[in-house]
DNA sequence: ATGCCCTTGTAACAAGGA
């Protein structure tokens, strides 16, 4: 089984890349996050020709998070049990189970800065998703995958220093990822193609991805059988590159399963 | 060259991202 995560900062806008990408990797079950379309909005017809079904948790404007899939899509939930909202829900996690794994796709708030309130709603809705996490992996094997808005050390920034006073990388942002990785779930570690931290994240800005100014934030997490069963995981940095890329790149996880 | 911010909604900007 083939995997991948992406976030791909509007699927309208991605739309020719996310098919070009789709063709030529063939993953098995695509997680996406800030598709930024309403509900029903979803290419849903444009990636079911390439043999895709969707399952879509949209909102106008921000967020929205979708799962792909070609070994079909089951006991798809939006959202989680005991997921805050700001102050209403938003979309930012679906589940599915495809092929016999419990697929979850999640788009973490991004806090924007350590005192305001959004940083204690990136902090709340972490500690919900660990509750809810604990509950599914009791059920089989799970991947929770997505832009998780939390660099896990400080290796996972290009400076640390330029860093100082921001979120993404504070200690209780760490902590609540290593909560997550406490009720059950292994860190899959993701190769780069060049340099030697994996990054997956750069700024459009002053030319952030050509001096490899970046950030490791999207992280897949897995149950130990999952995780026992990578044969590889890679950072595609190519679909950061050339014209209109989103500026997350996808994480392509091949299981031996 | 990988090449120096982008996206959406709404109507010339505002807001959010990280």
């Amino acid at each position: 089984m083939r995997f991948a995560t992406w976030n791909v900062n509007s699927v309208k806008a991605r739309l020719p890349r996310l098919l070009e990408w789709l063709d030529a990797t063939k993953p098995d079950v695509l997680l996406l996050q800030e598709t930024k379309v309403a509900q029903g909005g979803f290419p849903s017809a444009e990636v079911g020709e390439l043999g895709y079904e969707t399952a879509e948790y949209g909102q106008g404007r921000w967020n929205g998070v979708a799962v792909l899939s070609r070994l079909g899509l089951e006991d798809v939930r939006n959202g989680f049990p005991g997921e805050p909202g700001y102050p209403d829900a938003e979309a930012r996690a679906i589940g599915a189970t495809c092929g016999g794994v419990r697929f979850l796709s999640v788009y973490v708030p991004n806090g924007r800065t350590p005192d305001d309130p959004h940083y204690t709603y990136k902090l709340s809705w972490l500690s919900a998703l660990r509750v809810a996490l604990a509950d599914e992996v009791a059920a089989g094997p799970v991947v929770v995958a997505g832009d998780f808005n939390v660099a896990p050390t400080d290796a996972d920034v290009w400076d640390p220093a330029a860093f100082a006073g921001a979120t993404h990388v504070t200690v209780p942002e760490r902590e609540a990822l290593s909560a997550i990785r406490g009720v059950g779930f292994t860190d899959v570690p993701a190769r780069p193609l060049k340099g030697d931290r994996p990054f997956t994240y750069w700024d459009y800005r002053a030319g952030a991805f050509h001096q490899n100014l970046g950030m490791r934030i999207d992280l897949v997490y897995a149950t130990p059988d999952i995780a026992g069963a990578v044969k590889d995981a890679v950072v595609d940095r190519e679909a950061r590159k050339g014209k209109g890329p989103s500026d997350h790149a996808p994480i392509v996880v091949d299981l031996d399963r």
